[in-house]
DNA sequence: AAAACGCGCGCG
DNA sequence: AAAGCGCGCGCGTTTT
């Protein structure tokens, strides 16, 4: 069953469609529903198990959840229209031709909220007020034919090596994906600000007031002020502290960190320590506690679509680099645990697969994919093999890394040709594709007009640029495959976590397992502690259902790590 | 005064 | 030890 939902001046309107698409036969009427009406209207139909085919999952689901409605599966037009639009796997259809002309939804965008919490005041003027506000933008009718459109694309797709199979699956995957994220958006990250203020005044001192340094960072830039003998400086400025530096015959050519270390001045490491603490309280301080984190829980804003490789990005709160530092204040609910994945050495074993390389393959039996790969081409040094294949999958030119790129394609050449091709492609502007067949984006104005280049300056910066976008598509197959893999992995690990759930995992314990966050290639699980077998079985079936959905039965494996603890910062 | 840019650094 | 890919954010600085 597939039931279309869209913005409507009362509120929204339902209707019922065949999975292509045309208003279902039996039941052909829309019907409009008050917004206050939703979510008793939302819960009912779930007990059909409908797929929700809606513009945006972030513009219905979060009020939803709000609401107490947790919905099994959508279809997101907007993410699977982007797809869909560049994918070479559709090129050739009516959809991709027509799309090139239309704008697509840009995912950075903020989504408009149609159910409560209202947005914040600055924007709730804009979004706010059903009927009262916009016209919604798009009608029922219009996303009826954008979803056809986009189920005639699909079905227009080849099935020559399962490619039709394969988008199907990528645009299922997005779209779990997308609620994936309203929901841990919905759940946050259980976080103790007492763990968080420990830390920082471990490190920094009480909290200062508002606009001043924190003491410890006081007292260092009094010393650094000392003995750089520059009474004013401010540390934070690279433009001052350059000038302070060269004054003390500290010849650096940025304040970057790994160039500062290579000074043995005394006034050094005053300067680092003052960097990370200045870093630590700017970046995941007090403000931002303050700004982030409510009723012990941290809820960030996920961008699914975020980045061309598939790979989320996130809005606000910094949620993709949660520091080191603080990842103790990350810590269980009584009672209950944080289950921690990460997919060991990911990207790699990616490139195995989608390269058949049946040598390197065999290496990667080794439960260490580099200590594997060294025995073999690299006299057992992991360093080096390590070194060697973070180079051939990112594209490195110079330094060690450059110069193992030989050694590495003698012993393993459909691997290095794989990469290779894919960097040769984007070099000559052409497209590239991850194996569920998200596109590269075209190349750039830049590379169009460097193309045209003249002067033997321009032919220059010309292949500059030309291995700039060959790097980038060296690497999107290679990382966007990754990101197909984990959407596939998340999306099987929230249905089997779903299950649990139904079954009452963790009912006495007061919440069942959920998942908390997730980061490319790993995942946190917060759970009764009952549960926690169960669920770390349920991060393995999903990491393997996830390996052959993408790839069949090849003899690759895509181990998980696993730790169980009570924060954070006690996984790997 | 606000917007855009560049640097530096956190994460994978 | 940093370099080759992908991000977000806060600060200082420059441009509008």
């Amino acid at each position: 069953m597939y039931v279309l939902l869209a913005a409507h001046p009362a509120g929204a309107a339902v209707q019922e469609l065949t999975p292509a698409g045309d208003p279902a036969p039996g039941n052909p009427e829309a019907r409009t529903v008050t917004q206050g009406d939703l979510p008793a209207v939302v819960r009912a139909l779930e007990d059909r198990r409908p797929r929700w085919i809606w513009h945006r999952t972030q513009d219905w689901y979060p009020g939803l959840l709000q609401a107490g409605v947790e919905l099994e599966r959508c279809y997101d037009l907007s993410l699977c229209g982007n797809i869909l639009a560049f994918s070479e796997f559709a090129a050739h259809t009516d959809y991709a031709r027509t799309a090139e002309r239309t704008a697509v939804d840009d995912p950075a965008m903020p989504p408009k909220t149609l159910l409560p919490p209202a947005p914040p005041a600055d924007q709730g003027a804009l979004f706010d007020a059903v009927g009262a506000g916009p016209a919604p933008r798009h009608t029922l009718e219009e996303l009826r034919l954008e979803y056809a459109a986009q189920q005639a694309a699909l079905a227009g797709v080849s099935t020559d090596a399962n490619m039709r199979g394969r988008l199907q699956l990528l645009l299922a995957a997005e779209s779990a994906a997308a609620m994936t994220a309203a929901e841990m958006q919905h759940t946050g990250v259980p976080w103790r600000e007492d763990l968080h203020g420990d830390i920082l005044a471990g490190h920094l001192g009480p909290r200062p007031a508002p606009g001043h340094r924190p003491a410890r960072l006081e007292q260092l830039a009094a010393e650094l002020r000392g003995l750089l003998g520059v009474p004013a400086l401010n540390p934070d400025s690279p433009q001052e502290l350059m000038r302070a530096l060269h004054r003390n015959g500290i010849e650096v050519k940025s304040t970057r960190k790994w160039e500062l270390r290579e000074s043995s001045h005394p006034a050094i490491g005053p300067l680092l320590e003052y960097k990370q603490l200045s870093r630590l309280h700017t970046a995941n301080g007090w403000s931002w506690l303050d700004a982030w984190v409510d009723g012990g829980r941290f809820r960030p804003e996920y961008v699914v679509g975020g980045v061309v490789s598939g790979r989320w990005a996130s809005r606000g709160g910094g949620a993709l680099q949660i520091p080191r530092q603080v990842r103790g204040a990350v810590h269980a609910d009584p009672g209950h645990k944080l289950i921690v994945a990460d997919a060991s050495q990911l990207e790699p074993r990616v490139l195995v697969a989608l390269a058949r390389d049946a040598v390197m393959a065999e290496a990667a039996r080794d439960q260490d994919l580099y200590a594997g790969i060294a025995e073999k081409g690299f006299g057992g040094d992991r360093a080096k093999a390590k070194v060697a294949l973070l180079g051939a999958m990112y594209g490195a030119t110079s330094g060690e890394s450059g110069r193992l790129m030989p050694q590495l394609a003698r012993t393993y050449p459909r691997a290095v040709d794989f990469v290779e091709r894919a960097a040769r492609t984007g070099e000559s502007g052409g497209t590239v594709t991850t194996r569920l067949g998200r596109s590269s984006p075209p190349p750039s104005d830049r590379w169009y007009q460097s193309q045209r280049s003249a002067t033997a300056e321009e032919q220059r910066r010309a292949e500059a640029i030309a291995r700039s976008r060959g790097r980038f598509t060296r690497n999107f197959v290679v990382q966007g495959s990754a990101a197909d893999w984990a959407a596939c992995w998340l999306a099987e690990l929230r249905r089997r976590l779903r299950t649990l759930r139904a079954d009452g995992a963790g009912a006495r314990a007061g919440g069942g397992p959920e998942l908390v966050f997730f980061l490319h290639d790993e995942v946190m699980v917060h759970a009764p502690a009952d549960a926690v077998d169960a669920c770390t079985r349920a991060i393995e079936e999903a990491a393997a259902a996830a390996k052959e959905l993408l790839f069949g039965r090849i003899p690759v494996e895509f181990p998980v790590s696993i730790a169980v603890v009570d924060s954070y910062d006690r996984a790997k």
